[in-house]
DNA sequence: GGGGGAAGGACCC
DNA sequence: TTCCAGGGTCCTTCCCCC
C-alpha cells in the first residue's frame, strides 16, 4: 500500500482528465509561466554581459538589511499553528467510524478532503470527484471503491467551535483563518501558568517538553469526542505552520528559538514547504536552481533580481526563517484584532449557460445572496466587481467603483450595477459567451480610512 | 514620477 | 459515461491623472 506509484497515479490523472477544457486551460496557464521564466532568463543573460558584477550590488543591499530582519525574529518560541488532521473527513468519522477503513473522501464533484488511505491512491482535496473514482478503482485493481461523504457544513462549524473553545483558554485572542486551523501565542499564558516573570530557562524546559501541546492537543480530543490535531511551536508563524505539518497527523514539533536550530530546521525544506510559495513560485525558482531554502538563501541576490521587491523581500525572510509580522509581534500583543475585512463575495459555479436571460437571472440570484451577507454585517460598499468564469474556464472580471461618497448594500442597488458590468464583459468579449461561474464581489467599505462619506446610496 | 483604480493572477484552506 | 469549489488576501502590471 506505502508503495503506489507516484508516476502511475500521475499517468492516470493526465490520462482520465485528458484534453479536458480545465486541462487546456492548466496549459495556457503553465505556457505563460514559461514564458516569464524565457524573459527571465533572457534579462539574467543581458544583465550578465552588462556587469558581470551585478550581483554584489544586491548582496551589500540585502547585508546591509539582514541583521536588522534578524533582530526583529522574537527570541522565545511561544507562536503555535493548530490544524486539525483531515478535518471534515474527521468529524464524519465520528458519526461513521466504519469509513475509516475504506478509501473515503468529503464532497461529490469536487473533493474537499479525504482520508489517509484515499490519500494513498493519490486522492487529494481540489480534484475532480471522478478522478479520485478512477484512482481508487484502478490502482486497487478494482477491489476498492472511493466512497464520497456530502459535506455537512453545520456539523465542521460545531466541531470547529468546540476546538475553538478550548484552544482559548490558551490564548483568547487567537486567530482562525478557517474552521480547521488556528493561530496563536502562547507568551501570556505562559507567563501566567509559571508565575513569576519570564524565566527563560524553566519556560524552554516546559517547551522543550512540549507539555502545554501535548496538553492542549488531548483536551481538544477529549472535547471533540475524538479529533485529533497537529501542532507547531515555534518564534513566528511562518515557522509554527510549517512545524505544524512536519509530524501530522496527530503529532507535534518544536522549533527552539536560537539561529542554529532555525536554520537547522529550515534549510533542508523544498521551498514548497513555506506558506506563500505557491506552485508558480516554485516552478520559477526550481528553473534557476533554487529548490531547497537552503538554496533560496544562497542565492539571495538572484531571488531579488527575479522577482519584484515586495516579493523578493518576503522570499528572502523567509529563507533566514523571519516573517514579516516578526515586527509587529513585538510590542502590540493587544491592539489588533485583525485588518478587518477588505472585500466580501459570493460566487456559484453552474453547468455552462449561454442564454443572456439564464445569465442575468443567476446573477440577480447572487447580488440577492450577496446584499443579504452584507446586511447581515452591516456593511456598505464603494466598488463592485462582476467575476465570470466560461467555459473554457478562462476567468474574467469588471469593477466599478462609485461615485464619491456613494455605498451601496440594497440588492436593488447591486443588481442594476453588476448587470451592467456583466453586460460590458459580454460586449467586449469575442467569441461564445458561455458561463460557468458567476460571482459578485464588494470592497472599499464605508469607514475605510479613505471614506469621506456618511451613510449615502441611489445617488449613482 | 507617484498615487490610485482596474484587471488579472498567485496563493491559502 | 462522468469533466475541477468558494471565500478570502495580497501582489503586479497597466493606465490615467496630477
Amino acid at each position: 500500500m506505502e508503495g503506489i506509484d507516484r508516476q502511475r497515479i500521475d499517468e492516470i490523472i493526465l490520462r482520465e482528465s485528458g484534453n479536458s477544457l480545465f486541462i487546456q486551460q492548466q496549459r495556457r496557464r503553465d505556457q505563460k509561466v514559461d514564458e516569464r521564466i524565457a524573459g527571465l532568463r533572457a534579462k539574467l543573460q543581458k544583465e550578465n554581459e552588462n556587469d558581470p558584477k551585478w550581483k554584489t550590488f544586491y548582496e551589500r543591499a540585502i547585508e546591509k538589511c539582514v541583521p536588522g530582519i534578524l533582530a526583529a525574529r522574537p527570541i522565545r518560541s511561544t507562536c503555535v499553528v493548530v490544524d486539525m488532521d483531515m478535518f471534515y473527513m474527521a468529524c464524519e468519522l465520528l458519526e461513521r467510524p466504519e469509513l475509516a477503513s475504506e478509501p473515503a473522501c468529503v464532497g461529490e464533484n469536487m473533493i474537499l478532503t479525504s482520508n489517509y488511505l484515499a490519500r494513498k491512491y493519490g486522492v487529494r482535496s481540489a480534484m475532480a470527484g471522478w478522478i479520485g473514482d478512477r484512482l481508487v478503482e484502478e490502482l486497487s485493481s478494482g477491489t476498492k471503491k472511493l466512497i464520497h461523504v456530502p459535506s455537512r457544513f453545520d456539523l465542521y462549524r460545531t466541531k470547529s467551535h468546540q476546538v475553538r473553545n478550548v484552544l482559548s483558554q490558551y490564548d483568547p485572542h487567537l486567530r482562525c483563518y478557517s474552521l480547521d486551523e488556528a493561530y496563536m501565542d502562547l507568551a501570556p499564558y505562559l507567563a501566567l501558568k509559571l508565575t513569576r516573570n519570564w524565566d527563560h530557562e524553566r519556560i524552554s524546559a516546559v517547551l522543550a517538553g512540549s507539555q502545554v501541546l501535548q496538553d492542549m492537543r488531548s483536551r481538544v480530543t477529549e472535547v471533540t469526542g475524538g479529533l485529533t490535531c497537529s501542532a507547531g511551536l515555534a518564534p513566528n508563524f511562518l515557522l509554527s505552520k510549517i512545524a505544524s505539518d512536519r509530524n501530522k497527523p496527530n503529532g507535534q514539533c518544536l522549533v527552539p528559538s536560537d539561529h542554529e536550530s532555525i536554520i537547522g530546521f529550515l534549510h533542508p525544506l523544498p521551498t514548497r514547504k513555506v506558506s506563500g510559495i505557491g506552485r508558480v513560485t516554485a516552478k520559477i525558482l526550481s528553473s534557476f536552481g533554487i529548490a531547497t531554502v537552503a538554496d533560496l538563501y544562497r542565492e539571495r541576490s538572484l531571488v531579488r533580481f527575479l522577482f519584484q521587491e515586495a516579493s523578493a523581500e518576503f522570499l528572502l525572510r523567509a529563507s533566514i526563517g523571519c516573517s514579516g509580522s516578526d515586527e509587529r509581534n513585538a510590542d502590540d500583543v493587544e491592539t489588533d484584532d485583525g485588518p478587518g475585512q477588505k472585500g466580501i463575495s459570493r460566487e456559484r459555479t453552474f453547468a455552462a449557460k449561454e442564454s443572456w436571460t439564464a445569465i442575468n437571472l443567476k446573477l440577480e440570484e447572487i447580488a440577492e445572496l450577496l446584499s443579504s451577507d452584507m446586511k447581515h454585517k452591516n456593511i456598505f460598499a464603494h466598488t463592485v466587481t462582476v467575476k465570470v468564469k466560461l467555459r473554457s474556464f478562462d476567468c474574467l472580471s469588471r469593477s466599478r467603483s462609485l461615485g464619491r461618497g456613494v455605498f451601496i448594500q440594497a440588492a436593488a442597488d447591486l443588481r442594476p450595477i453588476a448587470l451592467d458590468l456583466l453586460r460590458e464583459l459580454k460586449d467586449e468579449f469575442s467569441g461564445s459567451f458561455a458561463v460557468r461561474l458567476l460571482g459578485i464581489r464588494c470592497s472599499s467599505f464605508m469607514g475605510e480610512s479613505h471614506d469621506k462619506a456618511q451613510k449615502s446610496i441611489d445617488t449613482y
